[in-house]
DNA sequence: AGGGGGACCTGTGCGC
DNA sequence: TGCGCACAGGTCCCCC
């Protein structure tokens, strides 16, 4: 399911649910996703205080009160839902509720509150770990990343140190989380093209000024998805059920043989393969 | 060493 | 209607 924008989303949906609030019960509904569920994950979890639910690239940190975090992927289709009285819409909302099959329902917390928040993920591609709280430079997921997109690290200096000397196409190399952090196949295919950028220009052509350029875009797109709720495809939804809206305004994602958005520009955008993924560029304005 | 492709899973939608 | 195939927002791992 998610890129940066869209766990965002997800964070800000379950942090009234969790944040400042004891896990009551927490319970793990099989051995495994990806990986197995941390030892003891039940006992570790019931009983402490989430003071803090962040985000760092693709990933949701719940800071314990017992000095651990909890480490969530939700993968290619991992989603949570709030169950609660207290949290319930009001009348005129709009609320999109998705029909989750409750087989794949891996992981429940029970919240102080009286919030449940269900952690449902059918291809098993999310995991949950936990780790001390204070060894986070340590921790395998997190130590290797690149800055996050909105922060001042990412700029067009970084992406052209990043992109030094780098083989891989442009596409492969803003899809590897070390350059930086939380993009994923969609939000690359919309940044390249509002830099005008073909995904499969050799990565160390693109300095200076292009580099500047397309960190702006990917900012840019980054942003606007953030204020958009993410992008809702499938069945995809918010913790709190919402839809995102930035699906209607992808530019490339999805339009192969639509018009390309660009003025005067009268090309038709393409579909390709790269890395075994689609790749959606306009071959007329990007180069 | 860097980079490309397959593997991990299940669900869905499309063409025949 | 039914079947099989292609494809899906991620990322680890193996092999070249």
């Amino acid at each position: 399911m998610p890129e940066l924008p869209e766990v965002e989303t997800v964070r800000r949906g379950l942090t009234p649910a969790m944040e400042g609030r004891r896990i009551l019960a927490a319970r793990a509904n099989r051995a495994d996703l990806r990986f197995p569920f941390p030892e003891r994950f039940a006992e570790r979890l019931s009983g402490t205080r989430v003071e803090r639910l962040d985000r760092r690239a693709k990933y949701l940190l719940a800071r314990l009160g017992s000095g651990e975090t909890l480490l969530m992927h939700l993968g290619m289709s991992g989603r949570f839902s709030i169950e609660a009285d207290d949290l319930s819409r009001q009348p005129g909302d709009f609320v999109y509720a998705p029909a989750a099959n409750p087989a794949h329902d891996h992981a429940v917390f029970e919240m102080e509150g009286g919030a449940t928040v269900t952690y449902n993920d059918p291809r098993r591609f999310g995991f949950m770990t936990l780790f001390p709280t204070e060894a986070e430079d340590a921790q395998p997921f997190l130590a290797s990343l690149g800055p996050e997109p909105g922060s001042n690290a990412f700029s067009g200096a970084h992406l052209d140190a990043a992109l030094k000397g780098r083989r891989s196409s442009i596409k492969a190399a803003l899809l590897d989380q070390k350059v930086v952090a939380g993009l994923g196949n969609i939000y690359v295919c919309e940044a390249l093209w509002r830099a005008r950028i073909s995904p499969k220009r050799i990565a160390a052509t693109i300095p200076g000024a292009r580099a500047e350029r397309l960190a702006h875009a990917v900012r840019a797109v980054i942003a606007e998805a953030i204020e958009a709720g993410g992008s809702t495809l499938r069945d995809y939804a918010g913790a709190d059920g919402a839809m995102g809206y930035f699906q209607h305004r992808f530019d490339v994602y999805g339009r192969e043989g639509e018009a390309c958005r660009t003025p005067d520009c009268g090309g038709t955008v393409i579909r390709t393969v790269q890395q075994a993924r689609s790749s959606f560029h306009c071959p007329g304005c990007q180069r």
